[in-house]
DNA sequence: CCAGTACTTAGGTTG
DNA sequence: TAAGTACTGG
């Protein structure tokens, strides 16, 4: 059977279109990707050229994927030839490519946000100014967000609008460290995650020949995951397409779910208007889910006011309903996931793989790991701290990354005293100062201190050198040998290895880092052993990979029979036949701080949406009475999301024995009106009142206003004033030695002196 | 210069 | 709670 009938029409239509401008809007499950590969292979049917297609998709791993798919239609060899890849790593390569245009060396290293934020912390600190007005994670945010939005550092400072707006934040020199940063960067051969899109811009407007060049070299664009991507992404892709205008673009704006780094929603209605005459083609037919969950889907997504209209629907068998379960605590809610899975797991004979666990933050997944792991169940948690990130990962890889740019100055900061050589952070920061006063970079001034003075010991100055000596070293090798030899070399010269061998005795962790290492140089030599004899794969080659991978490119398929834990972000575009929604609680999901504004509420729920959709045939949602945060437990309220499902696809369960015994001893009973195994909506609401109750009455800390209490620093006073709630909490306190102060009740660990 | 200790303070998602 | 930073004494 030809590969266009597997389609359906509408599927059938997008795919057929080659021409012009299309975009696909495309339901959640309604077979996206099957039309975006197919599309493409029947373009090389059609005898388009590979090498004019350019093909961005959302992760690289699904760039892998379509790849691999694509090439098992028309063929390997052809598919290979394709563009395809993230924005990030596309464009990475173009930029190494006409890196010398823009004032970068073609070796440029990518800067992760770690490394971001450490120049910037040093910007703030070399400024002199207070880091609690200018927090590293705030400028660095506001940073990139003018990146994303193409706003130079010359343009922040001069527009008026944003001036005004840091000087009411009272962080007026906002503009001067955004462009203290971008010269430190540049100064330092590096670029950050948004830069990459940045200067491609820069390139692209600057040099008319290179846009021209690559205007016809891809004809044919295509972009995944439309609705995710920013102005800097939407005008690189106008720029290219704009010879042709053969562009597709397939998304789902009820998915969008990435504004918080700069997405735009608007690029959608803005392709109306560069494309006027664009067709429009609607996926609306659901293949994955039963109908259960695509309708109590919908009711969901419905509450939102901004959307494009569409109509999921699916011929699927109705199912069950999505089960709704309450647990006393957080650890309560790992131990009952943990235990539908071990049961069902066991009742059908399904495999593990079929079982995922989602969560809004990252830090909730640890009690679905701990009760897991008690149950024997194989599980992998999914983003949280990559492998990348790793502190001994990071350490080898700045060696690496100093081989091929010794410019790079977060990498040199890293590893100039690590492992220890007694150079210590006094002379690290004289460096820093004297490559800034001499308006060059740190290598320059430790490579020649006749030339670059510096007022450091000489005991010092020659360790200093001799590290030098060390990196030139391996420097001399990096576009030569082959990646694992020199990989092997640097970690034994370096003394890294020595440092790892040396550290394993003394526990798990030690030994865990010395295997990470172990694993990298093992990648390495595969990377290695897939160049050829002559010419083989250097380090450099690798290192111009690494820094754009993610821990999804690192999977090894065959290993995978084990329950996924992952965040809902990271659950985009995948699909398992359960689901386990967990965290169901306000201030958490919906997050606290979503509850602002209207537009980020409708964000989080369209990541309710997302999680949902990702269910094939059972989805439950589960919320915790109470959770640890931050060492102290906290009441919580079921998510107003549970409410905003239509009831009619939602069953109220709390089967699990212990659960109940849970509730009862904390006096739940009164929340069981609907008998022991389904409770109707209405329950839910008087659960709130109860949970309500508890809140304000199991406060550990019960200071009014008019308490004597006792701080353990300001000494004995007189509580003048309460707000906040919860975690949140406040009291004024007027003490006669130090005035009136207000004070966050949870870290202030007052004792009541009552009758004082 | 360095190691060990006291103290502070997170609030969220990612290439 | 846990991680990261600031401080202090050897």
């Amino acid at each position: 059977m030809h590969f266009l009938n597997e389609l359906n029409e509408s599927q059938r239509k997008a795919a057929e279109h080659l021409y012009g401008a299309t975009m696909v809007i495309a339901g959640a499950g309604s077979g996206k990707t099957r039309v975006l590969t197919y599309r493409i292979a029947h373009m090389i049917e059609n005898e388009i050229d590979p090498f004019n297609i350019l093909a961005l998709t959302f992760t690289n791993k699904a760039a892998r994927e379509m790849t691999e798919r694509i090439g098992s239609i028309v063929g390997a060899d052809e598919a290979k030839n394709i563009t395809m890849g993230t924005f990030h790593s596309v464009f990475s390569k173009i930029l190494r490519f006409n890196a010398d245009r823009i004032g970068f060396p073609n070796n440029f290293t990518i800067y992760d946000t770690q490394d971001s934020k450490s120049v910037i912390k040093d910007i703030i600190k070399g400024f002199k100014l207070d880091d609690k007005t200018y927090k590293p994670s705030n400028v660095f945010g506001r940073i990139s967000s003018a990146k994303n939005n193409l706003i130079s550092p010359e343009a922040y400072c001069q527009n008026e609008e944003i001036k005004l707006e840091d000087q009411q934040a009272r962080r007026p020199e906002m503009g001067r460290i955004y462009m203290s940063y971008m010269n430190r960067c540049q100064k330092s051969g590096a670029m950050d995650f948004d830069d990459l899109l940045y200067y491609t811009n820069v390139l692209m407007r600057d040099f008319p020949e290179v846009l021209h060049y690559y205007q016809h070299k891809f004809k044919y664009i295509l972009v995944d995951e439309y609705q995710d991507t920013n102005y800097a992404q939407y005008l690189i892709i106008k720029k290219l397409a704009a010879a042709y205008e053969n562009i597709c673009v397939v998304g789902d704006d009820a998915q969008s779910i990435y504004s918080f780094r700069g997405a735009n929603i608007e690029n959608i209605l803005n392709f109306r208007k560069d494309y006027p005459d664009f067709t429009l083609y609607k996926l609306e037919q659901n293949y994955r889910s039963t109908k259960n969950i695509v309708e109590a889907a919908n009711s969901i997504i419905k509450k939102n006011k901004d959307q494009i209209h569409k109509s999921v629907w699916t011929e699927n068998q109705n199912g069950n309903k999505i089960k709704v379960v309450r647990t006393p605590t957080d650890n309560e809610e790992g131990r009952s996931v943990a235990s539908f899975i071990h049961e069902k797991q066991g009742k059908s004979n399904c495999s593990y793989n079929d079982f995922a666990v989602l969560y809004r933050t990252n830090r909730q997944s640890r009690s679905f790991e701990e009760a897991l792991r008690k149950l024997n169940i194989p599980y992998k948690v999914y983003g949280g701290l990559s492998f990348y990130q790793r502190k001994e990962i990071k350490d080898l890889l700045a060696y690496f990354r100093l081989a091929a740019n010794p410019n790079d100055e977060e990498a040199l900061k890293r590893v100039i005293n690590y492992p220890k050589r007694a150079i210590g952070k006094t002379s690290i920061e004289k460096l820093i100062v004297a490559a800034n006063n001499y308006t060059t970079s740190m290598w320059e001034v430790i490579c020649d201190f006749h030339k670059y003075p510096v007022d450091i010991n000489n005991g010092t100055k020659s360790r200093i050198s001799e590290f030098a000596t060390m990196i030139k070293s391996f420097q001399s090798e990096i576009n030569t040998k082959d990646a694992f030899s020199l990989a092997e070399r640097i970690a034994r010269s370096s003394g890294i290895m020595k440092e790892l061998i040396d550290a394993k005795d003394k526990g798990p962790e030690e030994v865990e880092r010395f295997q990470n290492v172990e694993e990298l140089l093992s990648g390495i030599q595969e990377f290695s052993n897939s160049g050829d004899e002559v010419d083989p794969n250097t380090l450099a080659d690798f290192m111009l990979e690494v820094a754009l991978l993610t821990d999804a490119d690192q999977e090894k398929p065959e290993e995978k029979n084990h329950v996924s834990l992952m965040t809902i972000h990271s659950s985009k575009g995948l699909e398992f036949p359960n689901v386990y929604l967990v965290g169901m609680e306000e201030n958490l999901f919906p997050s606290q701080m979503s509850l602002h504004s209207r537009s980020d509420l409708e964000e989080e729920r369209r990541l309710f949406y997302v999680a949902v959709t990702r269910a094939m045939e059972s989805c439950t949602l589960s919320y915790a009475v109470s959770r640890f945060l931050w060492g102290q437990s906290i009441s919580c309220e079921p998510s107003r999301f549970i409410d905003e499902i239509d009831p009619n696809y939602l069953e109220f369960s709390s089967k699990s024995k212990s659960i109940n015994r849970g509730l009862s001893m904390k006096g739940f009973e009164g929340a069981r009106t609907g008998g022991l195994n389904k409770m109707t909506n209405p329950s839910l609401r008087s659960l709130k009142e109860v949970t309500r109750q508890k809140s304000s009455s199991s406060n550990e800390q019960d200071i009014k206003v008019g308490y004597n209490v006792e701080h353990k620093t300001f000494g004995k006073g007189k509580v003048t004033h309460m707000e906040g709630l919860g975690a949140d909490q406040k009291a004024t306190i007027f003490f006669p030695h130090h005035g009136s102060k207000t004070i966050l009740l949870r870290f202030a660990n007052l004792e009541i002196l009552n009758d004082e």
